[in-house]
DNA sequence: ACAGAAGTTGACCACCTGGTCAATATATTA
DNA sequence: TAATATATTGACCAGGTGGTCAACTTCTGT
């Protein structure tokens, strides 16, 4: 094993154990100590690695943005605003079921006031959301859906699929378990009727995730 | 002034500061010291009051909820869906307008995994939800809206309001300002529009927010 | 096999935090 | 006014935390 890949190894292990604490006992409460005896290396390692809590909340913050690749991006004026909606919507929905902690260490983030990702959010998110939002102006001026304020359209597809992440403790104590994946396929659906119907769409019909298996 | 009113003001006054902590800097990251400071009392003063900081943070969240009086209480099968929930909507825009504070205390505890609000959530919000559930369900039994999942209706409800408490700094952010009133209500109006067309309800007209001014 | 780089680890510490306490002051009641 | 309850406050402390360090081991390239 090279020595570059014990550390890629190592790393891997401290960033999956933080994710978790940071996710569960946010940034003040999680334990540098608690992390390393969950991945089962002494503290002054993980310390080695990353030199500090604060980088090693850096580091997992990153990995969380890397993972989330800003989809949407190669949609253009000519495709079809239903489906790439539909689509987008049922992405995060994919994130929120198997990616909740990273939504939970986010969330905390911005509810923080963002102190570290403000800078992400002004540079790269920031154009990003601009350019979705042209393009939602676009297909509106072509009349290819209802004229709604693109930037809240946005707002609205966030709040409602990040939540299943997010609030999933209260999902889970007020439906007495635990949501399945049949279920959590259904809430999909709903929101994406619901979503697109707000903007004057109709949903495509339903695609399996495999697209093409001849 | 009576020995029982500069307790209840004193405890008002501490309780305001400890939202705001909280609210920013979580339960852990707050710190008894800088609260005290907020409100101008010695920070043995404060534990006077407060046996302890998670007593202080257990009456904040106490004071929350009973401020979260649960709207939706009386409307009936009789009364018109369309109207009950764009009502619903709109006060729960207008808590995360103004006591966006307290939302994000709220959400934090949810993220965390809810360890003291569970009992309540299991009790007192787990009663009304299901009371709610069923009234929308006859609501559709009687054909005065779309059959949608009930439950998820509600879920979509929170999602879509409390973000603009919770994730504040983000919206602040990406629209380069906080957002103004007019803003708020326009926000407000879509949601109900769009949260409503999912069930096959139109939003009811606008009216002001006070009703009955001869 | 050798040298240097990279990784491992227990011991240690300075600092901060929640919480206590005793002394004192102020308010309330009879 | 006397007596009792309530409130104020500075000083103090025990425990826990992030972070350092020096000694040691393992790995890697030549």
């Amino acid at each position: 094993m090279s020595g570059s890949d014990i550390r890629t190894v190592n790393c891997e292990k401290i960033i999956a154990s933080a994710t978790t604490a940071f996710a569960r006992d946010g940034f003040s409460g999680a334990r540098v100590q608690n992390i390393a005896d969950d991945c089962g290396l002494p503290k002054a390692n993980v310390l080695y690695y990353f030199k500090s809590k604060k980088g090693l909340y850096e580091a997992v913050l990153r990995n969380i943005l890397s993972s989330w690749n800003l989809f949407f991006e190669q949609a253009s004026v000519e495709d079809d605003p239903a489906e790439v909606l539909a689509d987008y919507i049922g992405q995060k929905m994919r994130l929120a079921q198997t990616q909740p902690e990273a939504s939970r260490v986010f969330a905390q983030e911005i509810i923080g006031g963002a102190p570290i990702l403000g800078d992400y959010l002004k540079n790269n998110l920031s154009r990003w959301f601009y350019d979705t939002v042209q393009l939602l102006e676009d297909w509106m001026a072509n009349g290819k859906m209802k004229a709604v304020d693109p930037k809240h359209l946005l707002f609205h597809i966030w709040a409602s699929t990040q939540h299943y992440a997010d609030f999933g403790a209260q999902i889970d104590l007020l439906l007495g378990q635990p949501m399945s994946d049949p279920e959590f396929e259904a809430v999909t659906e709903y929101l994406i009727h619901s979503i697109l119907a707000g903007c004057g769409l109709t949903a495509p019909t339903v695609t399996t995730d495999k697209p093409n298996l001849d």
